[in-house]
DNA sequence: ATGAAAATGAAATTCATTTTCATTTGGCAT
DNA sequence: ATGCCAAATGAAAATGAATTTCATTTTCAT
């Protein structure tokens, strides 16, 4: 899926890296599991990314550092990072699903062109505000939310009017 | 999907219904397709609810008005309700697809419990205001959003508590 | 080093969604 | 009213993403 940035940030540090390892590899230990090469390269190239990917986006990624890694693997591996909150579903209208990372990166929104699929990130605090006063009001312990605005880009509107 | 409400609409009215229907036929009219009693008993059952509604939970409580209506109509019926604005595809994190019609509904969101999946609508103009303003401010011509609080509602609260 | 438990990945399965196709139906022209 | 034909219908088949299975390989505590 096509995604631009409006902001700048830079793609996630050594040491973010090392950290977001960390958490991950707790929680194999916390659930028994093992820790793997594959799962590594995983969770690296999970981190390296900023879009909303696909499991099969990631695993064509993933395959390009180890060509042995299977797409099961890189499915199950997701719903461990989601387990322990490092990656989150963001669900989209096209159905499929999806995930992103959430290691640094809360509180972020998007805005979806229903013409072309481009989408743009946008931060809004607002929102976060909105979300703890809602939850309040109604007795949710909220933990998280999803935003998205749908609409037509300038690009689309453009080239649209010029079609006329 | 199990859904609360918290505010007390009255199921859609008859004056509504109708005019509904309307939107509906000019619809199909305009892009030269036909009127039938399955779209017609479709619609009808369609704007009856208040829920998230999967095709095939559409696809049953047609089946209670008219036996002999196909799954694959109700399929097709939906996406016509979508292309005329009148339904709207509701992602939800479960992945199915689920829709959720949109006469005189426009501007509420939903609070879904990540444990029982229990939803409650709430109304929040903020919200309103902010699709406008973020729209503004990126050039999109922003259409519609959606918004969705995830958390734990206190009922499942209370449960896990006792289960401590 | 050894072995039990877990991980891997290819292949098979499941299941929602979408398409196909033979038949029926709606509605315009006569 | 009748005929025509494009569209609608619905059963069945196809598709494709998500998930499970299982034989083999790997990890890691001892």
């Amino acid at each position: 899926m096509l995604q631009t940035r409006i902001d700048d940030h830079a793609p996630t540090s050594r040491e973010s890296m090392r950290e977001a390892q960390e958490i991950f590899y707790k929680h194999l230990k916390r659930v028994g599991l093992k820790h793997t090469d594959q799962r590594d390269t995983i969770l690296r190239t999970f981190l390296e990314t900023r879009d909303h990917l696909s499991t099969d986006e990631l695993f064509r990624l993933v395959r390009k550092k180890d060509s042995k890694i299977g797409f099961t693997t890189v499915y199950r591996t997701l719903k461990l990072l989601a387990e322990c909150g490092l990656a989150s579903a963001v669900p989209f209208p096209d159905g499929m699903a999806r995930y992103e990372h959430q290691f640094n990166r809360r509180n972020h929104h998007h805005m979806v062109c229903t013409e072309c699929d481009a989408s743009v990130e946008f931060f809004s605090p607002e929102v976060n505000k909105l979300e703890e006063e809602i939850g309040r009001k109604y007795h949710f312990d909220a933990t998280r939310h999803n935003f998205q605005i749908y609409g037509v880009c300038e690009d689309c509107r453009k080239k649209s009017r010029r079609a006329i």
